[in-house]
RNA sequence: GGGUCAGUAGCUCAGUUGGUUAGAGCACCGUGUUGAUAACGCGGGGGUCAUAGGUUCGAUUCCUAUCUGACCCA
């Protein structure tokens, strides 16, 4: 280990191949290799096959494939390695086949960007643009024709996907992450594809599926709903109008008041609305039926108003002088008939507990076509879904006043309209927030759609769907636990599932529809499988290009195909069919129990992939796809702050591991409790480098001290010295909290529980002890071989157990073992057994507490100048009852374990003298002994060193 | 605005049903060793447990509010 002369008289001191520094940024590729050409993965199934281990299905959400791989990516599949590798130590067989998700509009929007020549969309895939070229020239299309077939458009989604998920490919395997990843699941192969049709047919045949005119977020630009997911809010300016809604019958109105005279006046109801353009809408007026609400006499005419709200809002109107001449709870006021401002319709007062007195008038604007309110509330009073706006975002022909108008245009159109017919009470500029589109960032508009829904509340037989997927919640397992609560609120209050979307790379779904009914065909559910099939074969565009004729014969004089794709959250939310299901290895081969065992994603996937996943299942099978439920907080920075390009404090994957290594990154996963966010800065890399330092320190002292050692070498364990065996007893130990650990993925208190052995309870104690062994005494001895036998099961058990978290550091030392095969086949290192095991821990909790006081004592001579190795002091420790019976047990060897030069034990009251050695030191063992000097022919030598170089060698029985 | 969660030494984390001077590792300081040496041993300093109230004989631990941050939703 040095460069050191050799010593006059030589100790046993060895050299590993396993350096001080790992180089992992280097190295690492290389164990890659190794791994890769051995084949480990397959290996390892094929193991697994032969012992018939039990299965543990770890089921992979699939990232987008879209972009490089983030920090949250990395930490998310190294957390699921960490999960698998010591599962498989464990005895489980954990095939683990990674997954992508292929379709949907991020990958559209990037293919359209190019198609529109975006020359940043360009400059990132040239070759996919130059393919949009040849086809504008090979076609006679004007090279600026942005009208492209959708089966073109869907090719080049396709292969924009399959080049996206090959960049991010390698980064996840460079993190050392075991996987299939010659296999690994796409939802756009063909064979997925159809599973996912098939996974639609199947809740359709269930009857979840249903039919329905709905307000959704609608993005103009897209020409299409979007999903919640698919909604950024973000603050925009409104023109926030006050509208009075004349009450139509005076007579109504004064009974309403408790029989008030209400006299000559008109008399208004206000509303309060952000968004004037959905005036056109209108159908109803919305009160809350326990508020109570003022009638108002002003300068202009009788207003109706919230009484909480009333003062603000007549301040806002610039009335001064006014009276309130009654008061009525708002049901009094339910199904008084009001005059729309503008249109010849009456519309009545209806009763609904979504109405608010934080802001406007209490009175609500009711558009069952422009609000997810009105539209429930509407549903009670059975108000017509009129909805005046095409997809486009303009008014129908039809449409009074605004017949092709654009709805933004029309908001300021209607404010004059309703001026000019003097129901405009105030105007006023209001900032709130609004939602937009993900991809255009333009305001999103609420427009009633037909639209298929899987229904949340329809009964089917005994139960609906949101009865079901409580059920799932309550048999599943979360860590942390209250991830339970988290998807319980959602499921909760989760609304009717809108899978549909008017998308073109989608997976469509593949319905009839009737002509004029807009019925689905009766035999639908096996037309479906039919269309699966040829799907299976060809992929989507199967479907996109079917001729209705081929599967319905005649009947296609009246049906059509329906041209909706399904909602991308549902492609991955099928994937415990479509994947788990479909893949022989990743079958439980029980169809009562859940599909997986575990999914494993981040906390916003409560909202996404766990709950999309749980109601497809639930809809299918009747139960949940997971046993276990496992989430992780966002990394954000060392200040806790979320990670922005603007912010400039983007930690990347690949600058940590082209820096550090992976490994690095593994152990700072694996330190992190991820269940609430997660940091990461460079103070806190430099801690995790720092710790990681200190192990493999260990493992290099460890993996030196055994380079001349074999297996054959080793002594049965009841031949060991005492402190040999309690060293086992407490290997034990660590094995059993580490792997208890592992079982409840807790691994940052992993982590502490490797640190600590490794600093405490090897580099601290045992090793410091036992180097005197190892040194000094003759390379075959008992005493050294003793030592060694204990390395041996330390240092085999250590590289296992860290071989999840540390594979390439574990993997490295696994090699300087001369281990046979690969750190990950196998399992935990099966310990022997040690008899009297918790006497000898009971002994030594006793003798390592008189040994700190010791050290404490030899600390404070040391600071006196009076001495300096501890091998330079002489204890003597006076101890009583157990105390004393444990150390004197140990007889003359309890100076080696104080490592000092002499250490004599006597009964009494507890104290512990501390003097300076005035023997002198022996050249090789650096021991004090008085036989220095009395040895001719080595008269530097003790006579314990010349017994163990030129004699028999010494015995040791306890240390 | 609503739901879920977090806030203990510079950093990463412990802290058991509320109970004597709140622990560990790393970092820092001092020191020893020079046979784990860009390593290892020994010792030490460092926290009003986010803030403010409340319950209690007693709260880091229970309750309320506030602040800060994260995810989701409106």
């Amino acid at each position: 280990m040095s460069n050191k002369p050799a010593n006059k008289y030589p100790v046993n001191l060895l050299d590993t191949p396993f350096p001080m520094r790992g180089d992992l940024a280097k190295r690492e590729p290389g164990f890659l290799k190794q791994w890769e050409d051995a084949k480990i993965y397959q290996q390892l199934r094929l193991a697994a096959k032969e012992q018939n281990r039990p299965k543990f299905i770890l089921h992979d959400g699939p990232p987008y494939a879209n972009g490089d791989i983030h920090i949250g990516h990395a930490m998310n599949k190294i957390l699921k390695d960490i999960i698998l590798k010591s599962k498989s130590l464990s005895g489980f067989d954990t095939p683990y086949v990674p997954g992508w998700d292929c379709h949907g509009m991020p990958i559209e929007h990037q293919i359209e960007k190019l198609v529109k020549s975006d020359k940043e969309a360009i400059k990132a895939n040239p070759a996919i643009h130059a393919q949009i070229v040849a086809y504008r020239k090979a076609n006679g299309l004007d090279e600026k024709e942005i009208h492209l077939p959708s089966s073109f458009i869907r090719e080049l989604c396709r292969e924009y996907a399959a080049i996206q998920i090959e960049r991010q490919k390698v980064d996840f395997i460079r993190l050392g992450v075991l996987a299939d990843w010659q296999n690994p699941y796409l939802t756009m192969n063909f064979k997925t594809e159809a599973d996912i049709v098939r996974t639609m047919g199947k809740i359709h045949h269930n009857g979840y599926l249903v039919k329905g005119q709905k307000p959704v977020h609608w993005c103009v630009d897209c020409g299409s709903a979007l999903a919640e997911a698919e909604v950024e809010y973000e603050d925009k300016v409104s023109a926030a109008i006050d509208v009075a809604f004349q009450v139509v019958d005076m007579a109504a109105l004064s009974a309403a008041f408790g029989g008030v005279n209400v006299g000559e006046q008109t008399a208004s109801a206000v509303i309060w609305t952000t968004t004037p353009w959905t005036l056109p809408a209108n159908q109803a007026v919305s009160v809350h039926p326990e508020f109570t609400y003022d009638l108002i006499a002003t300068e202009k005419g009788l207003l109706i108003l919230v009484r909480e709200l009333a003062e603000a809002a007549l301040k806002r109107y610039d009335i001064d002088a006014n009276e309130v001449i009654a008061q009525a709870k708002g049901d009094a006021l339910n199904g008084l008939l009001l005059q729309h401002p503008f249109l010849a319709r009456q519309v009545p007062i209806i009763c609904g507990e979504h109405v608010t007195a934080d802001a406007g008038t209490g009175l609500v604007h009711t558009a069952p076509a422009h609000g997810l309110e009105d539209y429930q509330v509407g549903l009670k009073y059975k108000l017509a879904v009129d909805n005046p706006v095409a997809n486009d975002g303009r008014y129908v022909s039809t449409t009074e006043f605004f017949a092709g108008e654009t709805v933004w245009k029309a908001n300021p159109k209607v404010v004059a309209l309703l001026e000019e017919r003097g129901a405009l009470l105030a105007n006023k500029k209001l900032e709130h927030s609004y939602p937009h589109c993900w991809r255009h960032k333009t305001p999103l508009i609420f427009r009633a759609t037909t639209q298929w829904f899987i229904g949340m509340d329809k009964k089917v037989g005994n139960e609906t769907l949101r009865d079901k997927a409580n059920r799932a919640v309550d048999a599943t397992e979360f860590f942390p636990a209250w991830g339970r609560a988290r998807l319980e609120a959602m499921i909760k209050n989760s609304p009717d599932w809108c899978v549909s979307r008017q998308r073109t790379w989608g997976v469509p779904m593949t319905f009839f529809i009737h002509k004029e009914t807009a019925e689905l065909h009766p035999r639908s559910t096996e037309l479906l499988e039919e269309v699966a099939k040829r799907i299976e074969q060809e992929g989507i565009e199967a479907w996109f290009k079917l001729d209705a004729t081929e599967l319905l014969g005649d009947d296609a004089a009246h049906y059509e195909k329906l041209k909706d794709t399904i909602d991308v959250w549902f492609d991955s939310g099928s994937t415990h069919f479509a994947v788990i299901e479909q893949r022989e290895e990743l079958n439980h081969g029980d169809a009562n129990r859940p599909a997986a065992d575990l999914y494993l994603e981040g906390s916003d996937q409560h909202r996404g992939w766990f709950q999309s996943s749980l109601k497809t299942a639930c809809a299918t099978v009747g139960h949940a796809p997971y046993k276990q439920l496992l989430t992780h907080g966002f990394v954000v920075d060392g200040k806790g702050m979320k990670m922005s390009k603007s912010k400039g404090n983007v930690v990347a994957p690949q600058q940590v591991i082209n820096q550090m290594g992976a490994d690095m990154l593994r152990l700072w996963t694996a330190s992190t409790d991820y269940s609430g966010e997660v940091s990461i800065s460079d103070e806190i890399l430099k801690r995790t480098t720092d710790s990681y330092r200190r192990v493999r320190n260990t493992l290099r002292f460890l993996l030196a001290n055994l380079s001349d050692f074999t297996p054959q070498d080793r002594l049965p364990v009841s031949e060991l010295l005492t402190l040999d065996r309690y060293a086992l007893v407490e290997l034990a130990k660590f094995q059993h909290n580490l792997t208890s650990f592992y079982d409840k993925y807790e691994f940052h208190l992993g982590v502490q529980e490797i640190h600590r052995y490794c600093a405490d309870e090897l580099g601290a104690f045992y090793l410091d002890i036992i180097k005197d062994r190892l040194y000094t005494m003759a390379a075959g001895s008992h005493g050294r071989r003793s030592a060694q036998t204990t390395l041996w099961y330390i240092t085999q058990a250590l590289v296992r157990l860290l071989s999840p978290i540390l594979s390439f550091t574990a993997h490295e030392a696994w090699d300087a073992l001369k281990n046979e095969g690969n750190v990950f086949v196998g399992e935990w290192l099966a310990l022997p057994e040690i008899h009297e095991a918790d006497t000898l821990q009971a002994a030594f909790a006793l003798i390592r507490e008189v040994r700190a006081n010791a050290q404490k004592d030899i600390e404070l001579q040391r600071a006196e100048g009076v001495l300096g190795s501890s091998l330079q002091a002489e204890v003597t420790i006076h101890a009583q009852g157990e105390v004393f019976q444990a150390l004197d047990a140990l007889g003359d060897e309890l100076k080696f374990i104080m490592i000092t030069s002499q250490a004599h034990i006597q009964p009494g009251t507890p104290a512990i003298e501390v003097a300076a050695a005035t023997a002198e030191k022996c050249e090789r063992c650096w021991h004090y002994h008085p036989s220095v000097g009395t040895i001719a022919a080595h008269p530097t030598l003790c006579t314990r060193c010349d017994c163990n170089l030129h004699g028999a060698g010494e015995t040791r029985q306890h240390a």
